[in-house]
RNA sequence: GGGGGCGUAGCUCAGUCGGUAGAGCAACGGCCUUUUAAGCCGUGGGUCGCGCGUUCGAUUCGCGCCGCCCUCACCA
């Protein structure tokens, strides 16, 4: 459907109609953008308490629907919690209030008082006894059957999509559910939430390409941070044991139903633990959130059935891989044919990163029930520590849930001196040809680590993905309110 | 960036094997005092995503462009 922001649209003689609308309204001295409407119940509220006839009620709302019937007149009107019928009769609100509802139309937002009955239909209404009228719609609302199909316009109008599709409403209140658990869980556990820089001088803590900005008074080019870590860390020198951050992450790469340029991450740091204790809290959390929203053990995800119970499956990055490919992860030659196999591009790869290519290829996409999937190669986790008897391996997994990418976590690597190799083999591995920012060694974090950071366990949870798990969507958009789109051209 | 699909009234959708388009909802006028996808009678509303080309004639065919969706690629 093609949408004309620039243009004007079509809608114009239908708004035209409502701006005389609103014109007659205030001639007949009514402002049709009103004030606080105090002392309201919300619709859900009311409905709960159903079967107090002639209780007095007040509430406001959204119309709906409009049904007249010469001298009376039903409407629906509509709240974040409910919608119901209200009733209006002339010999009830006399002849010049109820002369106003041929001023009303569907869309404009309305405060009623009346008292509660129940119409033949057994339908709960509301007879109007006074209203007020509290904003004049001047743009239709989507069709009131099918509401708003079109992908493009429920994402660029999201408040539309969000009056019509009940779905999409709840959805987006159960997303604000998970967050507000996941920090009471996390309070409970006494970590403290802290907010570190969104604007960075050097984009650290993982290996995507970042935005770049720029600050005026300071002549200075900055990245939007592609991730917080570095920052949680220095706190961690600074002593604060347990802290998280839920912020956005900014990263300047594809978009896919997987993928948002700008995402929300949980992103925790645990002094004196290690990654051992970031799956057991990792579980529990995302169990716990699970429970709470009555999801139970079992559920399905995108026609994959998914269970919860506890203890979650714990298997090697190495075993899966090899169970799953024949081939020794180790051996590069072998690696590099399988890759060739099963169509994985392997130009500028080197050994281990084409392991991880082909393992989200072949492994994940069977990954539905969580699994924790441990000991990832060292060269491909440069801020984790090593494995005592398997140098090359790291203390870190990834959880798999639904076939996604929901959490990384490592055991953090806290020796400065090999830090700073770590980071150098890194620059070594990506040589990064993107004009307009270069991978630097971030020496501010360097020095930090140098001053002694405990021991730390540290984790990150997708949120977006997590909520669409747990929500059932499988495109990314259908979670995040305003999803990154082109502007629209009018040519 | 590659491949595939889609774009017709404010919204949801038909349709035109090339002769400038229809329905339902919404809107407008009328009737109707318990309806609820209210009903009945009547009316208006479209550069058929944008541009170029072929043609007597393009919403329809061709090419280019724009946007969205799916998919592949890119992606510590």
């Amino acid at each position: 459907m093609a949408v004309r922001l620039n243009g004007f649209e079509m809608s114009e003689e239908i708004r035209k109609r409502r701006l005389e609308k609103l014109e007659a309204l205030r001639a007949s001295g009514v402002e049709p953008f009103g004030r606080k409407f105090g002392g309201i119940i919300s619709i859900g509220d009311m409905r709960s308490r159903e079967g107090k006839a002639g209780e007095k009620v007040r509430t406001a709302g959204r119309i709906t629907a409009i049904r007249g019937h010469g001298k009376t007149a039903f409407m629906d009107i509509q709240d974040s919690s409910g919608k119901i019928q209200v009733y209006f009769k002339e010999e009830h609100l006399g002849a010049g209030s109820y002369a106003l509802l041929e001023h009303l139309d569907i869309g404009d937002i309305i405060g009623v008082e009346g008292s509660l009955f129940t119409t033949r239909a057994g339908e709960l209404t509301i007879l109007v006894d006074e209203f007020s009228i509290l904003s004049k719609a001047l743009r239709p609302l989507p069709e009131k059957w099918h509401g708003l199909k079109d992908t493009e316009l429920r994402f660029r109008r999201r408040y539309l999509d969000l009056i019509s599709a009940k779905e999409t409403l709840a959805t987006f209140l159960v997303r604000s559910r998970i967050i507000k658990s996941m920090r009471r869980f996390l309070e409970e556990r006494s970590f403290v939430e802290v907010e570190t820089p969104m604007m960075q001088p050097i984009a650290g803590g993982a290996a995507a390409r970042p935005f770049i900005t720029h600050h005026q008074a300071l002549g200075l080019d900055l990245y939007l941070r592609i991730a917080p870590e570095l920052y949680l860390k220095r706190l961690l020198v600074g002593g604060m044991e347990k802290v998280y951050e839920i912020n956005r992450n900014f990263r300047n790469e594809g978009i896919s139903s997987r993928h948002n340029p700008e995402f929300t991450m949980l992103e925790l740091y645990q002094a004196y633990a290690d990654y051992e204790d970031m799956m057991e809290l990792t579980e529990e959390l995302i169990y716990a959130l699970a429970q709470e929203l009555g999801l139970g053990e079992k559920f399905t995800y995108d026609d994959k059935e998914i269970n919860l119970a506890r203890p979650w499956k714990r298997e090697t990055f190495t075993r899966l891989f090899e169970k799953s490919t024949g081939v020794d992860i180790d051996d590069e030659k072998q690696v590099r044919q399988k890759a060739q196999e099963l169509e994985v591009p392997t130009q500028g790869k080197a050994h281990y990163q084409l392991a991880n290519d082909i393992f989200e290829a072949a492994v994940a996409p069977q990954l539905a029930s969580p699994t924790f999937v441990l000991d990832f190669p060292r060269a491909i986790s440069p801020l984790t520590r090593a494995k005592e008897d398997a140098p090359h391996l790291t203390e870190r997994f990834e959880l798999y849930l639904g076939t996604l990418e929901i959490a990384n976590a490592y055991t953090e690597l806290n020796d400065p001196l090999e830090q700073r190799e770590r980071f150098l083999e890194q620059l070594k591995l990506v040589e990064d040809k993107e004009a307009g920012w270069v991978r630097e060694l971030d020496e501010d974090f360097l020095l930090a680590l140098e001053h002694g950071m405990p021991p730390a366990g540290g984790l990150g949870i997708g949120i977006d993905r997590l909520v669409m798990v747990l929500t059932g969507h499988t495109s990314i958009r259908e979670v995040i309110l305003f999803p990154l789109l082109r502007p629209p051209s009018d040519v």
